[in-house]
DNA sequence: TGTACATCAGTGAACGCGCGTTCACTGATGTAC
DNA sequence: TGTACATCAGTGAACGCGCGTTCACTGATGTAC
C-alpha cells in the first residue's frame, strides 16, 4: 500500500510483519516458561503454523533467543537513555534512570530475568548482544561525565579507594572507556562508588521480583525509592 | 558395622547413603543442565539406577529439587553464621559475613543461582525452604542487635528515614521479628540502611557470577573488598 | 500488458531424542515367634 | 537358633508427551523480457 514502508514488496512486509509476531509470542511464552522451556514448535502453534516454518525467519532457537535478549536490552537501554534527558541536575537524573530501571524490570520482568537472571544454561552470548548490553551503563556514565563538568560531583564522599593495585587500574580503564571524544574523565573514586551503587540497583530490583523481599518489604516501593536516595548521596552527586 | 551410627540396620544405613549420593550427582548436573534441566533419568543413569528406582527416595523431581535448594539455604546459613563468630567487632563481623557470602557463592555457584537467581518456572518453593532461607540475613541481624547493645552503631550515618508511612511500618516489623529474646531492638534507619547493604551485596556477586563484569572488573576481589567497606560505612557499623 | 521462470513461504511427514511417572514383578533384608 | 512372613529396594517395560531440526513438496508472489 504505502510505498515509503521500510518494505517494498508484498513479501518484504509480510516479512517484516511475521519476525516481530514471532518475537512477540515468543516474549509472551517466556512468561510461562521462563528462557529455557521456550519452544520454538509452541510459538509456532500459537500463530497458527507448522513449526518448521519458523526456520525461514530465525536460524535456529538460539538464533531466536538472541533476537529476544538484544531486544530486551535495548528496551532497557532505551528507557535508561531517556530517563536521563527527562530531568535536571545530576542527582535528579540519577534517580530517574533508577526508577527507570526498576520500572522497566517490573512491567517485563521476565525479559529483566532473560538478561539479569542466572544464564541460560548451554546459551552462549554471541558478540551481537554486547553494544545493546552497555546502553544502560553508559546512561549512567553520561550523568557522571556531566557531573564532573558541571561541578555536581564531590570529591570528598566515602571511603578513600586505594591509589594503587587492580582496583584502581580496572577504574581506570572503565573511566577510559567511558571518557568517548573530549570529555573530562571521571575520578576513580567516584565511578567505583557508582559501580557499587549500580550493583546495588540489581541486587534491589533482583529481590524484588525473584522473590526474597516476599513478607518483609514487598511492595518495595518506598525502600526503591529510599535507596536510591541514599545511593545518590552516596555516589557524591547533587 | 557400627551400632552407633544413625542408621542401624544395613537398610536403613543404605538408605541414608543413597539420598546422599542422589543428591550429590544431582547437585553435580546443575552445574551442567541449569536447574530446570535437572533430570532424574539422567541421575538415576550416573549411579547405575533404573529411573523408577529413585521414587524410592523422593516423590518426584520437584522434591529433590526441593532437597538441595534446602540444602543450599543451609549450606549458606551455616558459612555466614560461622562467620559472625570468627571474629569479633560488629564492622568486622559483617565485612566476614559478606566474605564468607561470596566465597560460598563463588565455589558453589550453581547452588547460588539456584536459590538467588531467576525462578525455576513452574516450581513453587515449599513452607520447608522458609527456615532455611532466614539463616542467612538472621546472621546479619545477629551482628547489628549485638552492634546496638555495645555501642558499635552509630545513629546518624545517611540520609534520615522517613518517620512514617510504608517503609517505616515494614521496617518496624522487621525489627520486631529481629527482636527474638529480651534482645534490644534496632533503629528502623540502620536496618533499612544494613538492609540495603544486604541488597548490594547481592547484586555484586549476581553480577560477578553471571558474567556482567566481564571485561571490567573481572576479577572482582578488590572491588568487592572495597564495597564491603563502603557498605559498613554506610551501615553505621564501628 | 502478458507470459515464462525464479524465488520464497509455508506444509506435512519423519528422525531420533529425552523426559516424568506408573506398575507389576523379583529378590534381598529384616522381624517375630 | 531356625523358620515364616512382612517389608522394602531395585528392575524393566510401558504410557504419553514434547522437543529441535531436516527434507521433499506445493503453491503463491515477484521479476525480466
Amino acid at each position: 500500500m504505502n510505498p515509503v514502508h521500510a518494505g517494498h514488496t508484498a513479501r518484504e512486509r509480510a516479512r517484516a510483519e511475521l519476525l516481530r509476531e514471532i518475537k512477540e509470542e515468543a516474549r509472551r511464552q517466556l512468561a510461562v516458561t521462563g528462557a529455557d522451556g521456550l519452544s520454538l514448535r509452541a510459538v509456532a502453534r500459537s500463530l497458527g503454523m507448522v513449526s518448521s516454518a519458523l526456520y525461514r525467519y530465525y536460524e535456529s532457537r538460539d538464533d531466536l533467543l538472541t533476537a529476544l535478549i538484544v531486544d530486551a536490552y535495548n528496551a532497557l537501554g532505551d528507557a535508561a537513555t531517556a530517563a536521563v534527558f527527562s530531568v535536571d541536575g545530576a542527582a535528579r537524573r540519577w534517580a530517574a534512570v533508577c526508577q527507570a530501571v526498576r520500572a522497566w524490570a517490573l512491567a517485563n520482568p521476565h525479559e529483566y530475568a532473560l538478561i539479569y537472571g542466572s544464564p541460560v544454561p548451554g546459551y552462549r552470548a554471541p558478540e551481537a548482544t554486547i553494544g545493546p548490553a552497555s546502553r544502560m551503563p553508559l546512561a549512567f556514565g553520561r550523568i557522571l561525565r556531566d557531573a564532573v563538568s558541571s561541578g555536581e560531583l564531590s570529591a570528598d564522599a566515602g571511603d578513600p579507594l586505594p591509589s594503587e593495585g587492580p582496583l584502581a587500574s580496572q577504574a581506570a580503564a572503565l573511566a577510559g572507556a567511558l571518557a568517548e571524544a573530549d570529555a573530562p574523565g571521571v575520578p576513580a573514586d567516584a565511578l567505583v562508588r557508582a559501580v557499587i551503587s549500580w550493583t546495588q540497583l540489581f541486587g534491589m530490583i533482583s529481590f524484588e521480583l525473584f522473590g526474597q523481599f516476599v513478607g518483609s518489604f514487598q511492595p518495595a516501593d518506598d525502600l526503591f525509592a529510599h535507596a536510591v536516595t541514599q545511593m545518590t548521596t552516596f555516589v557524591g552527586l547533587r
